[in-house]
DNA sequence: CGGATCGTTGACAGGTATCAATGCTGGTGG
DNA sequence: CCACCAGCATTGATACCTGTCAACGATCCG
């Protein structure tokens, strides 16, 4: 049993180093010698649109990173509404609030097929007591998490719905090779940008009509000269 | 030259250890030990209204602790308009994202008579590269920015007007012994809410009639009873 | 094919921004 | 000490925007 233990492990921190994606995960900078600490098993996971990674009120065990697609950050409000808090990306961290804290913040879930990898909490803390590399990781990942969110504040939570459904559109095309992207529900988007499904749609379709976006199922493209038209309010 | 460096900073040390509020602040849990690492002075400043502790494009040379008081940070956008990202108060850290980035990501602005120790980031830098202490406290702090900032998206960036306002007021109340509370300019409630001074007024105003807010100057007490009741919309 | 879910569109009411005018207050200099 | 000024706060009128309620069309999947 340990030694099927053991081999796991090796098997995680083996994909680990040869991770494509490496230098955008947390792992970026650990030595040979730091890989010898995680003694549990890295698992990669594949969900499915809808996946839910982990719920707001469940015991932590994980932290998560994103491999590929596309994950949603829920809050649930007392009134019953919610609200979509963030988005991440490859390479951003899920659930990194459980290293400090006791619960999970939010509820995660998978807004199309993602790829992740599962890495224990308790391999987080190992490494974190022999090392500091990991702790640079953090606290990088950390600002980052917040210098988007002050951007997304500024963004998406202030002028016209137009506007504010313009710089989503720019922010999900932002960063892909052909900027093709996967277009969010209408309500969705409505939960991004706290404004109704209603007014989403209304703003999708006037997109769509301008030309401004194209779409093929949930698959869509931007034109970004186009679009800037709607980012300030009037014109 | 060199002695009275290293006598400032001993004066800074035996500042912090003998802090009121060193539980709070970063230095929380440092050691002695730690504390011998310290080379540069760490200042006590006091601050009026309405100065600024950094600029956005500033060189980077320090991060702040908040003794008391209260600090915006702000963050002007290309089209020349602003937005009120975050307020902070005791205990919090201003320009943390000196750290790890490059430029300070906002301006930085005493709100009222504001107290800071303004800490050298050589300072954070040594102890890093000498005891993990610091980076726990770090990543705590990250973590605290972030939830907390989750919870102000949720809450003050959603629902309508009265009920934002309801919000922050509720928000800017909290914590406080007695509840009284430094009441911001109608402008700046306008750019922490995203709206426009003129609803903020009226909405204040409003408030005030209703008898779920009173003034004496620029402070402020609620009658939390009453303001819950424009919590929700409608009632 | 049919039902369920999602997206689109319309009509209307209420909320908010905008433009504009007036009242209020704190600070300054005579 | 007082008068005045500049900035802030309040209030009004109006147009526009967005939420709400409702109906209908499109798409997905069994």
């Amino acid at each position: 049993m340990k030694a099927i233990e053991i081999t796991q492990a090796w098997n995680g921190t083996e994909k680990c180093q040869q991770c494509p994606i490496r230098d955008l995960v947390l792992f970026a900078d650990l030595k040979e010698d730091d890989f010898r600490l995680l003694h549990l098993p890295i698992n990669d996971l594949e969900l499915d649109k809808g996946s839910i990674l982990y719920e707001q009120k469940d015991e932590i065990n994980f932290v998560y990173t994103i491999r590929s697609g596309l994950v949603k950050l829920v809050r649930y409000l007392p009134n019953g509404s919610y609200r979509i808090i963030r988005l991440l990306r490859q390479g951003d961290l899920a659930g990194i609030e459980a290293l400090n804290g006791s619960a999970y913040l939010h509820h995660a879930i998978a807004m199309q097929s993602t790829s992740v990898c599962q890495i224990p909490v308790k391999n987080i803390e190992q490494l974190n007591s022999h090392s500091s590399h990991l702790y640079r990781q953090l606290t990088a990942r950390w600002q980052k998490v917040q210098s988007e969110a002050d951007i997304w504040l500024a963004d998406l939570t202030m002028g016209s719905s137009r506007s504010r459904v313009a710089n989503l559109l720019i922010y999900l095309a932002d960063s892909r090779p052909d900027e093709s992207f996967y277009l969010p529900s209408r309500e969705d988007i409505g939960a991004l940008l706290a404004i109704t499904t209603e007014t989403a749609s209304r703003i999708i379709a006037e997109f769509k009509r301008a030309g401004a976006l194209n779409t093929l199922r949930h698959t869509a493209k931007i034109d970004k000269i186009k679009l800037r038209h709607f980012q300030q309010k009037g014109d």
